[in-house]
DNA sequence: GACACAATTGACAGCGCTGTCAATTTGCGG
DNA sequence: CCGCAAATTGACAGCGCTGTCAATTGTGTC
């Protein structure tokens, strides 16, 4: 019926050890062999039972994606960086298993623990949020899984994937700045996020760098979502000196923005201008189109699996890659009225 | 160092394949040995190793969810469907895996053939518009690979979740209707896909029911991509005699439409309504808000999930569940100029 | 209270593969 | 050509669980 490794073996006239060997790219088997035994996989179509590799070989091919579904209900961005993590495990015959893993309450150590203990990945990939957080990175390492990380905020000691994003929100200001703005307000994201550390501190950066000294009024908490957005943009435009430009951390604050803009009759750009973060698709669907940063998520989520399976497969030791970012300059930011 | 299904079995005196029984909820075993072996699993907080499982019983406790990655780039509604089906397989401790599989290409059947031998899925869930391919349905079949299908095309000899598309259609085309539009045109999505031809007879159907004679140039055939609804809505713009209100058959198509009447200087509700269906999270976002059907993409993932477990677990034959829609009247609908 | 029958439990082999370690072959220097 | 180390190959057990089927215990009947 099924065939099997030792009918590959019979055929090729080798022990199933040596089978063994030449599908698990070992070393030490010569070349004359190798393709032989090549050969005959091909010719029986032989396909590994992965239940049985686990159990013998104690492994399970298997990467999961852990990922916070309490700030990201099926985000487009997650959407993206695991189209990413799943070509990287397909190319190495590895399985994806995607896992939200709610970071609120205090369990969640243990709820971490339960999926290793249940599914026994190979290795994870850890996305934004829970890149940083200290006491799951600790039990990673008690466990001995490897990971790697999307944009996690130490870079020490880590490998997956990073984009400098203060760089990112300092080239949006400067933009901004350039087209004549000066009262520049940001809408951050989750305070303890990398990611809203890395705007804020872009935001300043460009702001001291002109010399312009921040007005804390035009600092407005967000939390990565269109509702937050909304409500930054109400605080923001009820003030009597009002910004004529807003940075929001995300695309999708960045469309809160300017849905309350249009609420109050305010024309983007002619009366604010309004720019985002990610590029995610929105951004171009919104009139007018959004100018934001556009940040490779999907190729972020393939390198950052494939330092991890570089890990996984011992080829090396994986590093943490920089990918580039671009400022996306569209319609809607303008000189100041 | 790792406790065993054998330990347990030691522990609660009896023999290991008695605990099998327990794990696997299985018929003829006393209340009182269920009860104390189910203790001593909780006391040394055993965990069965699925790949010790697979192998011997011969299943993976693993549910593939298909999708077309051709026409659906990391889709919101995609996401949505995935958070469902993998809350329903939790619930039952089965794994899920994600499959993309372009459907364009003549090997299209093999790779499904592929991606069987590979992972040996004990289920599949079907997502549109790969619900009705009789090759693929025909091999899953040949196969035997139980299946359930979320908004198959065909309702006969199907289990998964179902929603009444065309009259959610005619009950939005009836919502213009009663605001008084008369020329309302439709953007239909990919031809062979049952979405676009339900909401296309939904269509049909409020309009001919109205007295309306169809006029072809109103229809315009789209593609449920951001593109084609700008695409379309240039169309139908440049008519002599445009429509005062468009029925896009999804929301990102609705998006390209406002979009061109925003370029074009059309004001929205104003000088046209336009509205689309789905609800994914853009059409809230939009300025003006889009009026839309709810589809709940979340539940319905989740219930077709559901329906192909009780067919896993033997525990019946599963059905086709009817999903409830819901018109959500927004403000990008007005009555005509 | 004995008997037939059903319900419950257990013994044992084996699922398909890989780790361990021993056996064999190959390559190389002298 | 021989001897030795390195490279290559193979024998065998066993990973943790479940299917099969036999043994045991419980239940109802007359």
């Amino acid at each position: 019926m099924r065939v099997r490794l030792e009918d590959v073996a019979r055929r090729a006239g080798v022990s199933p050890k040596t089978v063994s060997r030449v599908l698990n790219d070992e070393a030490n088997v010569s070349d004359a062999t190798r393709k032989r035994v090549t050969a005959a996989m091909e010719a029986m179509d032989y396909r590994p039972l992965s239940s049985a590799r686990s159990l013998a070989g104690n492994r399970s091919f298997l990467v999961a994606m852990l990922y916070d579904n309490n700030d990201n209900p099926a985000s487009t961005y997650l959407a993206e960086i695991q189209d990413g993590v799943l070509e990287a495990c397909d190319a190495h015959r590895y399985n994806m298993m995607v896992r939200p893993l709610r970071m609120r309450g205090e369990d969640f150590v243990r709820r971490l623990d339960a999926v290793i203990s249940d599914h026994h990945p190979d290795g994870i990939v850890l996305t934004p949020p829970i890149t940083d957080y200290a006491p799951l990175l600790k039990r990673l390492r008690e466990r001995q899984v490897p990971f790697a990380s999307v944009s996690p905020v130490s870079r020490e000691n880590n490998i997956g994937v990073a984009m400098d994003e203060q760089l990112a929100a300092r080239t949006m200001v400067e933009h901004l700045l350039s087209l004549g703005h000066r009262r520049i307000a940001h809408v951050s994201g989750i305070a303890d996020h990398g990611a809203s550390r890395w705007r804020l501190a872009g935001y300043r950066e460009a702001m001291a760098a002109a010399g312009l000294a921040e007005d804390p009024a035009l600092v407005v908490q967000g939390a990565f979502t269109f509702a937050s957005g909304v409500a930054a943009a109400r605080q923001l435009f009820a003030l009597k000196k009002r910004p004529t430009a807003v940075f929001a951390a995300n695309d999708d604050m960045a469309s809160g923005v300017m849905w309350v803009a249009n609420e109050r009759g305010m024309k983007v750009p002619q009366d604010v201008s309004v720019c985002g973060f990610d590029d995610i698709p929105l951004a171009s669907q919104l009139w007018p189109a959004l100018t934001t940063i556009r940040q490779p998520s999907r190729e972020m989520g393939k390198v950052a699996a494939l330092q991890l399976l570089e890990v996984l497969r011992g080829r090396g030791p994986g590093r943490l890659v920089e990918m580039p970012f671009s400022l996306e300059v569209r319609d809607s930011t303008a000189p100041p009225p």
